[in-house]
DNA sequence: GTAGGGTTAG
């Protein structure tokens, strides 16, 4: 100081005075501070570093941190306090990875943080979720001898629960020595968040032997921890606990306890807190209505919804929201959108999340198309999708493979930084697959930067969908050398896949390691494959016992593989046993009466063909009409069997008979096994000609550029006499033909298919 | 100069 203290004297009054003000009268206006700093650069004033310090507090105050940073590089000796004025003015701008850039400028010329800064820092670090920033700088705390001021602490503390290391947050809590209601609280909420159910009665009991009372935020901090993490049964369980221990819950302990009083399925307690809102008079809240309508969806009590939202007065968006999810929860989609367009209609603000639900619930529902229309309508309407938006829509790209909306949709997910969130990555890679490009599905995969056992499964699913077992496989074996467990959904994967290609032996391995290794109780779905396995190798009377034998009662999933498997190696006498407990099961669906009848009249049973016809009309039952998607040029276009309607059905029908003359010059007759028809034999050429499958890719030849490859999608399992017109058409019109059917894709090369014809 | 609680969308 005593080398400054002449130039301070040759600086006016005025402007010391200025810069010796608080910051509250320095607002008076920035030109104040840029007259200073320009007699500052006169007098050579500037380089003093208490001088510069209050210079740049001034220009940071104006969020002026350019000229701020400019003072601070071009003096040759800043002081600690030059720097932390920087670094509090940035933090608190929100600007933290500057501020942090400044710290360690500020560290790297030896200038030692105080307990000033030190605050700053640690917000800094919670803010970004910089755990190992922040610890370091709390080794530099604690080698200083700082870790005792109460500031670091309580900014420390703070720093390790926003990065969920309530470890490292425990030890600095009980390093403190005076722990306020405020601490316990958050300490509280974040072992809630945890889970740690132990943790929070441990801490509740410390308080009580230390004299601090938990407070209405303290109990509502520990239900919404609980909640927001999923820990349902443990939300209950305290909200009771608040309740029993004479706390009357609030509207915020009662709207953060109710999804989970929802998802724990306890509509009895649900409506007892019902009656406790009425009496305590807090109907009024939108939040708690909100809560409840959601609690009712989940319940599956649409009346409640539809109660509840009609006595609320105020037209609400949250409100109606919750009602929008809770009807197409309820697989009321279409009151839902009828509720939706009344909103719109009545110039309500819709926000983001009503847009979402929405779409969520057409894509939920089979409103592919509404779904995707939807997604359109809310970027006209201003509203931007979010990180919740794009997994939302993309199942609708996937369900109908509309590939060009979901590139879209994958594009805009990089625009707006998305493609670091798991659930938008395992939606990418899902419907990727579903559109037919696994290897897309691998690049959004290798791309993400962290992943969970979702994105794994979904990669799995997607090869297995496309029968490529190897890579199932030795994704399989990378899984399990990441930290992360496989589960039930990763196995199904392995086992579809192996049984899609016959690996018997592989398949049974995996089967036993799913029990043996990872304690995983076989389910409805592995049996499936299982039979599906034995089914496929020939083991008919091996899957029979099997299903025999299981402990789980066999669903109409397992039958339906037997019955399948039936099929593939002409077995009549299972068959009829797999078909009658499928009819039982099943009574509604036409389609395992079709299987049998194939069987049927793959072995030329014709009396028992006619009979399951006659059976199917008794029963007022029709075939399930076949339907089929393909995209050409943006649009999906929706091809039904035997549609003679369609606008270029005499176009398709030419090329029809074109591809059938060379089919029968190269010696392929139609099996007419699948015609299902009692006609003459002629008609039922036509017939099998009219399936929708077929339409669709000759309607593909007819209207995409030659070469290309074509896409279509089946609500059926494909036929026989499709599935080998199809292989023809990949040889003899040069294209690569993908086509989904319900269960897994079909990929036409040259005359061969992925499946070996197998499926 | 640090520090606590709510609903509805995947």
């Amino acid at each position: 100081m005593t080398k400054v203290l002449p130039l301070i004297e040759k600086i006016p009054q005025t402007i010391l005075g200025f810069l010796e003000s608080s910051p509250s009268c320095w607002s008076s206006s920035l030109s104040k501070t840029t007259q200073a700093h320009a007699h500052l650069l006169k007098s050579g004033a500037q380089n003093d570093g208490y001088i510069s310090a209050k210079l740049i507090a001034s220009y940071s105050n104006y969020s002026c941190f350019d000229d701020a940073n400019l003072i601070l590089q071009s003096i040759p000796d800043p002081n600690v306090y030059s720097f932390s004025s920087l670094i509090y003015a940035l933090t608190k701008a929100k600007l933290y990875s500057q501020s942090l850039g400044v710290f360690s400028r500020m560290f790297s010329r030896g200038l030692i943080p105080d307990t000033h800064v030190l605050p700053n820092l640690f917000k800094v670090c919670a803010e970004l979720s910089a755990f190992r920033a922040g610890r370091q700088i709390h080794c530099v705390s604690c080698a200083l001898g700082l870790d005792g001021d109460g500031f670091v602490q309580g900014s420390l503390f703070h720093m390790y629960m926003r990065c969920g290391k309530m470890g490292d947050a425990r030890k600095v809590f009980d390093r403190m020595r005076e722990r306020d209601v405020v601490t316990c609280s958050a300490l509280l909420c974040g072992y809630a968040r945890k889970g740690c159910l132990e943790e929070v009665v441990r801490v509740l009991s410390e308080m009580e032997s230390e004299g601090i009372e938990p407070n209405v935020v303290s109990w509502n901090g520990i239900l919404s921890g609980f909640n927001r993490s999923g820990y349902h049964k443990e939300a209950v369980e305290m909200f009771q606990k608040m309740h029993h221990l004479g706390f009357l819950p609030d509207e915020v302990a009662v709207s953060s306890v109710l999804p989970s009083v929802g998802d724990s399925e306890r509509l009895d307690l649900g409506r007892q807190v019902h009656g406790y809102v009425v009496k305590q008079g807090l109907l009024k809240d939108k939040c708690v209505i909100s809560a409840m309508i959601d609690m009712y969806g989940k319940s599956g009590r649409v009346y409640g919804i539809i109660k509840l939202f009609e006595e609320f007065e105020v037209m609400e968006t949250g409100v109606c929201n919750a009602c929008i999810t809770g009807l197409s929860r309820n697989g009321l989609v279409d009151k839902a959108l009828e509720m939706f367009e009344l909103f719109k209609e009545q110039k309500m603000e819709l926000n983001v999340v009503s847009w979402t639900s929405t779409i969520a619930g057409c894509a939920q529902n089979g409103k592919d198309i509404e779904a995707l229309e939807l997604f359109r309508e809310m970027q006209v309407a201003g509203v931007k999708p979010n990180r919740v938006t794009i997994p939302s829509m993309l199942p609708a790209c996937g369900n109908i493979a509309a590939l060009v909306h979901g590139r879209s949709a994958h594009a805009f997910a990089v625009r707006i930084h998305l493609l670091d969130d798991v659930h938008v990555g395992s939606a990418l890679i899902d419907m990727y697959a579903k559109c037919g490009r696994i290897n897309m599905s691998q690049v959004v995969f290798d791309m993400m930067p962290t992943k969970n056992l979702v994105c794994w499964n979904s990669l799995m699913s997607g090869y297995s969908m496309h029968g490529k077992a190897k890579e199932v496989m030795s994704i399989f074996e990378s899984l399990v050398r990441t930290r992360l467990k496989p589960d039930f959904i990763s196995f199904t994967s392995l086992l579809s896949a192996c049984s899609q290609v016959g690996l018997t032996d592989e398949g049974w391995r995996y089967f036993g390691m799913m029990t043996d290794e990872y304690g995983i109780k076989p389910r409805l779905e592995h049996y499936s494959c299982m039979v599906s396995l034995l089914g496929r190798a020939g083991k008919l009377q091996e899957a029979y016992d099997m299903i025999q034998e299981m402990p789980l009662e066999p669903d109409s999933c397992v039958w339906g593989a037997l019955l399948n498997s039936c099929r593939l190696q002409n077995n009549v006498e299972l068959a009829e046993i797999a078909a009658e407990k499928l009819f039982g099961l099943e009574p509604e669906n036409p389609g395992n009466y079709v299987l049998l009848s194939n069987i049927y009249a793959a072995k030329g049973m014709w009396e028992e063909v006619d009979s399951i016809r006659n059976k199917m009309e008794g029963l007022g039952m029709k075939k399930n009409p076949g339907c089929s998607w393909i995209q050409v040029k943006n649009k999906v276009y929706t091809l039904l069997a035997g549609d003679k309607s369609h606008p270029q059905i005499d176009q398709i029908t030419e090329k029809m008979d074109e591809i059938s003359k060379e089919m029968r010059k190269s010696g392929h007759l139609p099996n007419l096994d699948f015609a299902l028809q009692d006609v003459e034999e002629q008609e039922q050429e036509q017939i099998l000609w009219g399936h929708s499958e077929k339409l669709a890719v000759v309607f593909g030849l007819l209207n995409t550029p030659e070469g290309t490859p074509l896409q279509v999608i089946k609500n059926l399992r494909i036929c026989g006499d499709c599935h080998s017109v199809i292989k023809f058409i990949s040889g003899y019109a040069g294209r690569e033909i993908f086509v989904r059917d319900t269960n897994r894709f079909h990929h036409f090369k040259d005359g061969v298919c992925s499946c070996g014809d197998f499926w």
